[in-house]
DNA sequence: TCCACTGGCTAATGATAGTTAGCCGTCATC
DNA sequence: GATGACGGCTAACTATCATTAGCCAGTGGA
């Protein structure tokens, strides 16, 4: 059973999602989550069915986001390498703006039970085919210079897991520099001229 | 307390690492370890001192056989591109060749118990910062263009996370490739002459 | 032959956690 | 002013688990 949004289950998912960040989901109580905001563990289940939808949402939520933030980065231009910077761009933004979202997304898939892990791997290697075709993409007009595209697209993705793991809102890095640097980092990568 | 190494306490530490690595710590349980050895989970007990010895002693490892490889691969050249090179290499292949201990080493970081974390955590501020080091050195010699050294190190030592997690040694990708190609990428990356 | 050690086992302990049951105050609506 | 939905609470219930206790078969040396 799933259970509608309100405006104290939205406060409940951003309280799961800062303890699944910080302690993981199987780490994580349904007592320490009511005490987030505010109340027993019990009383949450009547606003939400169960620990498990807590994850499930947060999981397929940020595949969505992702694929979205993807498509409609990819869908402003026909230039390869634009193409690409633009998608690293998109990639790297949304890991440092949603680092527990993601974080979280990549962590706990083991934790997720079927058939919610097949459809969010599912999702994952559609993210990735994504960034393979762009690549291919680039190698076939020239614009790119690469061994192999999916180790490439495996380099690239990874750089934005990455950023989720380490990256701050008040560190001395902001947003925009990151995602300069690492688009750079990702053309650089390609060979891209 | 600590538990001589035996040749059922490597057997066991396998069987710990495989279950960790697939079902992560906490899902792992002592009946599930013992079940791969053929035991019973209260057996366990005569050969390790607990379930937090066993992730103890594979995080520690780890990162010791991590340094050590950074270090033996540093000190064969004075060359400042040439040991980059030569410390990514020994980065991708031990990510390739230790999948499993890599991929525990850094996802359960927040099972271990202090003081281990600590320790653990320290050891991979020092490897991250030898990386930092090379970089910095390259960068003051003219052989590497990067706008922030930091950053830099991070790409780099998040690719090598990220062949621990979908490198497989029967895939289509042999380590050496992987290695070959994930060297270039790190040389392009910071636009090595 | 005896004895002590090794390394299994089952049963019990104690703690923790997800979830359900059932109670009750508040408050908007009729 | 009654009433019913809403959203709390406490007290079970039921599992699961790490770990300990205590038993026992085999075995190898004295």
């Amino acid at each position: 059973m799933t259970t509608a949004t309100t405006a104290r289950t939205a406060e409940i998912r951003t309280a799961a999602l800062e303890l699944f960040t910080r302690l993981g989901y199987e780490a994580t109580t349904m007592a320490d989550i009511g005490a987030a905001v505010g109340i027993r563990g019990p009383s949450l289940y009547k606003h939400v069915a169960s620990k498990q939808e807590l994850l499930v949402q947060i999981m397929t939520g940020t595949m969505d986001a992702l694929l979205d933030a993807h498509r409609a980065a990819v869908a402003t231009t026909a230039d390869p390498v634009e193409r690409l910077r633009r998608a690293v761009d998109a990639h790297v933004r949304y890991h440092a703006r949603h680092r527990m979202e993601a974080f979280v997304g990549t962590r706990e898939i083991r934790s997720l039970v079927e058939p919610h892990r097949a459809a969010v791997l599912a999702r994952r290697a559609e993210y990735e085919a994504g960034f393979r075709t762009l690549i291919t993409e680039g190698v076939e007009a020239g614009r790119f210079s690469v061994a192999s595209p999916r180790l490439a697209s495996y380099a690239i993705l990874d750089l934005g897991m990455g950023v989720a793991v380490w990256f701050r809102e008040d560190g001395e890095l902001s947003e925009n520099a990151v995602a300069w640097q690492y688009t750079e980092f990702a053309l650089r990568l390609l060979a891209a001229v």
